[in-house]
DNA sequence: CAATATATCTGACTATAGTCAGGGAATGGC
DNA sequence: GCCATTCCCTGACTATAGTCAGATATATTG
């Protein structure tokens, strides 16, 4: 097999001019490939000014003035939002840019079919299930992991996907606990810390610690977006905590988690925490974990 | 498992986002990026400004200009090539090019590493490989078939790999057959046909038919790049070539290969071919096959 | 040898994709 | 309530990546 660096390489190479060409070709004819992009990125819903540099990477300026040309195309309007800050805008797709933005879609399928069509059935599988790692793995290895306040909005973003799932998944439900001042400041310094991994522009994972007892900690709301795991991110989000952890002084974690989490048991297990009684009196919880940081952690990486 | 259109078009979205930013961030720093892909394209041993053209897909204008700039910047020099078509120019890196060059491939070694250092080993490990499945079958994907002369650069450049192969494969070796005007035309219109596979701007395979008698064809020359072998192209080819047979009024096709050429005579046998017996004198063939174009073609696709 | 085609080049022009500085309005922290 | 910061905006400017129409020299074809 060739060398990593030469197959990276490669694909790099090849990936870049097959897709680039083809992309100019199908969503650059119309408008310029940004308009486009912009557009597919505004989407059916609408989307803060704010969010969208975030995910495209632009320059607030030249933001603005995209946005002024399809607004001059008469594609999007941008509108103070109904409520929260007024200082941001949103921007959201007229009839007329809804209609463009299904010819859009309409094209990128087009795209998307002209590389997989010349393919037997058997090499389109094989295709797709390769580009399909690809994907969750490029997002993978694009983390980084941030300290942010639980109340920002990257970090409710994830709680909330977290709590619906910790209702689906535990068999009795789960009632989301109420967001009180002082929930929030558990996991904000000095005493605790609340970090959120993103990846090309969005969330894709939490976990957050909290003071529980003289340089004991506790790790509370870890959660990977379900389509990325399995791409090593909670190990590094774990790392991370546990990094924070060393900082605040915090020699002993400890955290709980329910029976039916068995990605997070697994994954407890193999980073050295072992199973101890019951600390606390959480009613969804079945486990409860414990690792000693002074232990050189022999057992962390995979 | 999301569907197939899905799976590609985020595969697209991803890729061209992050490349996009990674190629920039470190390939675009010190030049604009198509000077940066145009002294790789380069490379060590020179190219005339035709193949480069062929393969970077570029305007002629466009491309002259950009040599002449790297020529302002001494990295390269433009020289009428030693022989052969003396209307086309040879490029060649200069010392202060290859200097040069090795920088842009430390560069590309920092942005391969960066895409898979964040990684464990074991992800890292599936994304080159998902790479490589990628990158291989977007070659076979791109595949494009046209007929070609014998005596031209690519049918040249395959014929080449052809018996440089059959050499180390056949267990007695291999001899080249002299090229004569008469082996060269029998491949040619209006009796023959050449095929070329070519792939992103660079020939991947060939294949060949020629007149045996009425209404009989022969195929010869049939080769793919080893390593697109397993993407399907040898059967396009074939069905190409079956093709051309068909136009040339063709009922009947035969070959014959060597017991050491595995792949081929798997390709034969479940395209329909049917094992016959020796009507040729070849020394190098154990095996000869035949298929009859007037039979409905049933079993040709995997 | 004439006609046609190919390979490269130059000049003139355009489109796309930005960067950077700074300003007005709203917000958050103290 | 003040001050620093954030959010979005405009104006001015630049870099990159082209396109297109010829001109010139060489090759190829009949």
């Amino acid at each position: 097999m060739a060398s990593t660096l030469a197959t990276v390489r490669s694909f790099n190479r090849t990936v870049t001019q097959r897709l680039g060409v083809l992309n100019e070709k199908y969503l650059g004819r119309a408008a310029p490939l940004v308009e486009s992009r912009l557009l597919f990125e505004v989407g059916t819903h609408g989307v803060l000014v704010r969010d969208l540099r975030a995910r495209m990477a632009l320059d607030s300026g030249f933001l603005s003035r995209l946005l002024r040309a399809l607004e001059a195309k008469r594609l999007v309007r941008t509108t103070r939002p109904p409520a929260g800050d007024a200082r941001t805008r949103l921007v959201q797709l007229t009839v007329k840019g809804r209609r463009e933005l299904r010819r859009i879609d309409g094209l990128s399928d087009a795209l998307a079919k002209s590389l997989v069509s010349p393919l037997s059935k058997y090499q389109a599988d094989r295709l797709v299930t390769a580009m399909g790692e690809v994907d969750r793995l490029l997002h993978a290895s694009a983390v980084e992991i941030t300290e942010t306040a639980a109340a920002g909005p990257e970090a409710q973003w994830c709680l909330k996907r977290y709590y619906d799932e910790l209702a689906v998944r535990f068999p009795d439900g789960f009632r989301r606990p109420a967001r009180t001042i002082a929930t929030t400041r558990e996991f904000a310094p000095p005493t605790g810390r609340f970090l959120v991994a993103q990846s090309l522009g969005n969330p894709v994972g939490c976990g957050a610690l909290r003071h529980l007892g003289e340089g004991v900690g506790e790790i509370k709301r870890m959660w990977v977006l379900p389509e990325l795991r399995g791409t090593g991110i909670s190990r590094r989000l774990l790392a991370a905590i546990e990094h924070s952890a060393r900082d605040l002084k915090v020699r002993t974690i400890r955290l709980d988690t329910n029976d039916s989490l068995v990605e997070a048991l697994q994954l407890y297990r193999s980073s050295g925490y072992h199973e101890i009684a019951r600390y606390n009196d959480n009613p969804y919880a079945q486990h409860w974990f414990e690792k000693d940081l002074d232990v050189p952690a022999a057992t962390m990486r995979s």
